[in-house]
DNA sequence: CGATCTTACGGGATTCGTAAACATA
DNA sequence: TATGTTTACGAATCCCGTAAGATCG
């Protein structure tokens, strides 16, 4: 036989009120089941914990010294029940995610706001890094969410839902004269200097393998790993560039411009990886939810 | 509905096999049976800990964090339990005991040699002190048990089981005239110096009581607060004295001896004093029954 | 198809509450 | 006698094991 929760809990009310009688309401029980309760557990232990004459109550130098033990048995263990509990309730946990760094730069504070006003007690780690290691980290389980472009070489171990696509734009300069295009087309950016990601870039591969089915040409000039750095010579002066729409907002605030990019447009998933096998906590589900709704607004 | 440590251990058992099969065996349950009680389990947190489909097992983040806590919380509970069992099942524990100089120092080294034979874990502490401190520390409760003289002023809060009746004697040097009489009156002793106990003492006044009732008269002519130093006194040929039947060991140590006093025999009841209404522990018990033993194959 | 977990269901043990008996001041 | 605990017993609940069902590789 085995000593259980409730038993404990009963042994210690008693302890606390020195009688049955009491000891059975804070325990939600009649006194005779208490009473029975305790007698299994002293059973079980092999001895007396109290000893009870009709008037008078007293604990065993044994129940005596088991007294502060239970009571710090029974907190250990509903502390820890409680900590789950919460867990589960989103009233407390913590989050890793990953997101590329034209996402992280724009979307993502939004999203995060929306998720810390549903869940203001989950702790949330975001690591701003390009989209190919957005994919390795999730990968590696350093963290359970990323957000990235979407990638082949995923396909095996990761799961990717699509958040929506994104339609590549030209970043020009005010007062480019591209800009009298509503849209612009590739053959139309070959007489201008094009600033481009450097390689290896998954932006970078896109584009020239775009050019090389199409035959098009472009005079790549100026190159950089970093798409701001590229907005911004761009806005300087320096060429034109190619660009994901998730920049415009980055472009405007730059005080550069844009238009379209057509013939042919080129588009790119952007979405969420989670491991495939390995399931999602209850934080990063709600974060999952929040992210979908996120974007299904500001992206009609 | 409330956690049990039931659910826990199996909880830890297929955390630790990563198999619900393997697992039920560990905790000796049906693979069914075992299968339901996760399902409480994680009803009762509010979320998955596991996540299984027929091919393979994971734990969910939430479990991942919960299955340490969870196996410190049942090696915690293990550890209770077993000490609480131990404790009485007298494969340890302690106890503290208060005997008066006269038993503590021929005596109780041999009930404790017997007790420690029988229960060689229990960790004993002897105080050695005058009978009235024996008294006051078992009322106290510094000490569970108290081996003393009785005395009546205990009669109240404290418990006296005689263990046998000590007859006092006369202590004599060696070649005094005395040691010609086979036992030795009140009235044979007054032309011989006496050396008694100080004031105030049980036995100091058990001889005076007596003196006073029958008209004796003794010439004390030395005293002192220890028996042992009054004993060496008598050697020394200092004077005689009345001592306690107990300390016959120790005269004939220290090279005295000893003849019976008579007309009248005084008599003390030496025992063991607890406290009322305090249980005694296990260890203590056990002590009882061990000098019941003792004092009766010492003293038949 | 095979290995593994889950659902269904009947039997058995445990536990509960009411009522009565019991013990102590 | 009054208060508080234990025993007795019927009832409800919980828990287990067997057997059948579902699912994934």
């Amino acid at each position: 036989m085995n000593v259980t929760v409730k038993q404990l809990k009963a042994f210690v009310a008693v302890a606390k009120t020195r009688s049955f009688a009491e000891a059975a309401e804070l325990v939600y029980l009649s006194q005779p089941a208490l009473s029975i309760s305790i007698k299994n557990l002293e059973e079980t232990v092999g001895g007396a914990l109290l000893v009870r004459s009709t008037r008078s109550l007293a604990l065993t130098p044994e129940g005596e010294a088991f007294y502060p033990v239970a009571e710090r048995l029974l907190a250990d263990w509903d502390d820890a029940m409680l900590e789950l509990h919460n867990l589960f309730s989103l009233q407390r946990g913590k989050l890793t995610v990953a997101a590329m760094p034209s996402f992280a730069g724009h979307q993502l504070p939004r999203v995060l706001g929306s998720y810390r006003e549903l869940y203001p007690a989950i702790n949330v780690t975001v690591h701003d890094v390009v989209a190919e290691t957005v994919v390795d980290m999730v990968r590696s389980g350093r963290v359970e969410i990323g957000i990235a472009f979407y990638t082949e070489n995923a396909a095996d171990d990761l799961h990717f839902e699509t958040l929506f696509e994104d339609r590549f734009v030209v970043a020009l300069p005010k007062g480019h004269q591209l800009l009298e295009k509503e849209a612009i087309t590739w053959n139309q950016m070959k007489d201008f200097p094009c600033i481009a990601l450097q390689r290896p870039s998954s932006i970078r591969e896109l584009i020239e393998r775009t050019l090389e089915e199409k035959k098009f040409q472009l005079s790549i000039e100026f190159e950089s790993h970093q798409l701001v750095t590229i907005i911004r010579m761009v806005v300087c002066g320096l060429g034109v560039s190619i660009v994901p729409s998730l920049c415009i907002p980055q472009i405007e605030q730059l005080g550069g411009e844009w238009r379209p990019l057509k013939a042919p447009a080129i588009t790119r998933k952007v979405g969420i990886f989670t491991r495939k096998r390995y399931p999602l906590s209850t934080a990063a589900g709600a974060m999952v939810d929040v992210l979908k709704n996120s974007t299904q607004q500001l992206l009609p």
